[in-house]
DNA sequence: TATTGTTATACTCTATAACTATA
DNA sequence: TATAGTTATAGAGTATAACAATA
């Protein structure tokens, strides 16, 4: 036990809870994308979803997602290209390009997702009703542990 | 209401749970990938973290991680040359060559495996003595919903 | 002849470097 | 000259098809 509260990494049932939890996060992520991504590949359903957000340019998007400006460049063309993002140029700045989604992506986005989900719910329809309600309770605690 | 009691998907708030922890998981799989695959990529991990348990061929490797032997072949011969992965000629069957981990490879994945659990562990120094007792009861919950 | 491992070749996604156009 | 977009080229991981060795 050391001085301070807030840092129980000696605690072992705390590792021991880190393993299982991230062990289970990692099952369920790899599983749903595994049975859900056969419309959209990974990297281009992630770029259709900050596109539902705002419209961006090729270089914004390229920085979010932590690629370079000519890997989101092949991308995006392809996009185009499939017809889920369409291209203008910026009345404002003319060495600019912004990208929209366009109703066919964005419906393709919510399939996706809504595919996702129902992947959540089979698995929620094998639990117990006193499983769910602590799985209800715990959802917003797994939230604060995923976000930033 | 349906009759049947085990097909929930039509309770809006499950739907909306689906959703949450969902995200939930998808998000902390990610962020712990990104903090933890330095040493070893993702795919390498994965190959180790299955010979762990017992040596395996190539093919069998291939069929568990779901890549073509082609693929695997080549994913098993960068580790052997790192020094992770040692090939052996089975007695049994010349055309066999099994795979074992080395010292330096078990050693490998546990520091990456602690690394992400580490991950974890500071996330949750962010949490109360209720969340933790909270996740800690729906920790298990979550690895049936995991689980095949 | 069937099976295991390997090599040959090609496609996709990634990157860095160089080039074009606009500010 | 600086910046956004693009094109050129290369490297890594994937695949299918063909080949070699063993059962």
């Amino acid at each position: 036990m050391t001085s301070q509260p807030s840092q129980p990494a000696s605690h072992p049932e705390l590792v021991t809870m880190a393993n299982d939890i991230r062990l289970a996060c990692m099952r369920i992520s790899r599983r749903v994308r595994f049975e859900s991504d056969q419309e959209l590949a990974p990297h281009h359903f992630s770029v259709l979803a900050r596109l539902e957000d705002a419209p961006r340019t090729n270089s914004e998007l390229a920085e979010i997602e932590r690629v370079s400006a000519p890997s989101m460049k092949r991308t995006t063309t392809h996009l185009v290209e499939a017809g889920y993002v369409s291209r203008a140029d910026d009345p404002l700045d003319g060495r600019q390009v912004i990208l929209s989604l366009t109703e066919e992506g964005r419906a393709a986005v919510e399939r996706v997702r809504r595919h996702r989900d129902e992947w959540m719910l089979d698995r929620f329809a094998t639990l117990t009703e006193t499983e769910l309600d602590l799985l209800q309770r715990a959802s917003a605690v797994l939230g604060k542990v995923a976000s930033k």
